[in-house]
DNA sequence: CTGAAAGCGCTTACAG
DNA sequence: CTGAAAGCGCTTACAG
């Protein structure tokens, strides 16, 4: 069911470049120019092109207009453990703002792991213009290669090892912001819930924590890892709930590992936030379910992205600029998992 | 910093098949076919060739390969919401899996609204090898379209329109086996929360258990929508517990929904399974936190997975083999949220 | 067993 | 304002 218009296509079958310069009884270069609007073409021509084109329902073919040009289109992503909401709720933004910039992501890998010079070969194979690297590191030669080839990168929720931009959320000022809500609830026995040991984002947390308590002259009162996870919160939760005195306050550096935690505390059969109050981080979708309703900090997830896609795009122009590091501060979600102190001031966001 | 052997390498600065030519006194096309194993070259000229291209860190451009052999080596991949988990974990497998194939995913579309034309381009763009659709559909014109580049296509969990194929969990024998727990476990007056009106997942998955309380002479205590999302959940058991007499038990489309409706009915000052039993869809992690550890029917993804790629490489290889759809049956995960009938068989899948 | 030539579908100096 | 030519980095008949 061929279009007829379609007679003169190349081996593909697919109307090119040439196909529409013979229709228009115009040579190639013309066509081609025609087409991206150079401003020497006429008018007259212009038009009589795009008509042609938009007739015989050509598309450009990437990869040719990619080997010359040396700039594929292609964006490579690599994303977090997608089991936890908060990167997907990312990836979905991400994409939507990178179509609109003209650039296609290709997705490199998913899962924390750190990359190593296999994981980053499509990058080289499909000369990708940029990347963007969500909670996860570079192998010290995949990164060296990324920075040899001047590869445009950003690292979301990651500090860089070398050479390309990092977009994170103040997640010092977030941890402190967790540590003056509980303390202003009159917690004094605050424990914490760290994730991966090994990510900067969980070590910041604490520290805006303990830096809270230090000024309060108050020290934690309990520490465990929860990996990040579910599961990870749930057992640290358990672990915490053991020591005596108990603790009456977690701060856990993910949403997931406070709702983890939350399950723990009730299955032991205490109340959140009447015998321990919970708070969290990232303000992902089941924060705001009836079950949980946890107070968290949110990630500034409009504003990275955003961020994101500008240290990317000024890169991929220029890809000499320097790195560049940016921070932006989280929000407090008032929820129910924390007790709050009577006549708390008003500041409150809605769910 | 660039690597002394590196000196003679393309415009770009890296090393091309004619780069490793020079440097083995070959000809590219040899240094071409030694790559990929043509038995015509020579072990001793094929090894030569080989520890060149290693040393100078050469890897080939995908682009200019797939101009000339028509194949890009990238697979669009479409995904459904990822607010529900599913699509997560699935995407993640993809991957993989694709991968191990030798292909690369490219991230066309995000949430599942039906694709036009527009959206679709990047397959003609980069002339993709195939594509993965999960909780999508194409418009009409898109479909024609794909079909007319006989693009191999497998569907995911979506009835194809046209042409292409599909892999989906046996929705309507998922939907018995839910409906028969619960008549087993003694319910009488069954209610069914919708997903989305126009999905056939949706459909087969209330049919199956209509056939199942049809043969025990009872109907539908109870319908509502919720939309495939935890909120619509919610709200849709609210919905069905303000029926006079309520109903004892409550199957939800989907996991992500069966969640919101225990949560519903808690607050409701109901327990899941004293006051009513509750059977979701999909076996989503969520499904086993200790809050809900929710029954359900578990979408066999590894198999789905497994299919979809199959049909996606034999298609790929020979793209005009015709349509295929394959249904997995899906299994019950016995959780706690269906009150058992004493002595129930003891199949019980542990969580 | 290997090489020279042509070509995939574009773009881009270079001419005019 | 437009065209002819060269070339991006590969592969693949076609020769030998």
């Amino acid at each position: 069911m061929a279009d007829k218009s379609e007679q003169s296509a190349a081996a593909s079958g697919l109307p090119t470049v040439r196909t529409i310069s013979e229709v228009a009884g115009v040579s190639p270069s013309t066509v081609s120019r025609a087409l991206k609007g150079d401003p020497r073409i006429s008018e007259k021509t212009r038009a009589a092109v795009a008509a042609i084109a938009q007739q015989q329902g050509y598309t450009p073919n990437a990869m040719a207009r990619g080997l010359v040009t040396r700039s594929s289109g292609v964006v490579g992503i690599v994303l977090g453990n997608l089991e936890n909401p908060f990167y997907g709720e990312l990836v979905e933004r991400l994409h939507s703002r990178l179509v609109e910039i003209g650039k296609y992501p290709m997705l490199l890998h998913i899962g924390g792991e750190t990359l190593d010079s296999e994981a980053i070969k499509p990058i080289r194979q499909y000369q990708m213009d940029g990347c963007i690297i969500t909670a996860a590191r570079l192998s010290s030669r995949a990164a060296e290669t990324c920075a040899n080839h001047r590869l445009p990168m950003v690292m979301i929720n990651r500090v860089a090892r070398i050479h390309s931009c990092t977009v994170s959320c103040d997640n010092y000022a977030g941890g402190m912001l967790a540590g003056e809500l509980l303390l202003e609830a009159e917690h004094r026995r605050v424990a914490f819930i760290a994730g991966r040991e090994d990510t900067s984002t969980s070590e910041d947390r604490e520290s805006g924590l303990l830096c809270v308590l230090r000024k309060a002259q108050l020290t934690l009162a309990g520490r465990a890892r929860g990996h990040y996870t579910y599961d990870g919160g749930f057992a640290a939760a358990q672990e915490l709930l053991a020591a005596d005195p108990r603790p009456d306050a977690i701060f856990a550096a993910n949403d997931i590992m406070a709702l983890g935690a939350i399950d723990a505390i009730r299955e032991a059969g205490l109340g959140v936030p009447d015998d321990l109050s919970v708070i969290g981080f990232d303000d992902i979708r089941p924060t705001r379910w009836h079950n949980y309703r946890l107070t968290t900090i949110a990630q500034p997830v409009e504003a990275m992205i955003t961020r994101s896609i500008e240290l990317l795009s000024e890169r991929m122009a220029s890809p000499d600029l320097s790195g560049e590091s940016i921070s932006i501060k989280g929000e407090m979600k008032l929820r129910e998992s924390v007790r709050l102190p009577a006549g708390f001031p008003a500041n409150a966001s809605p769910a």
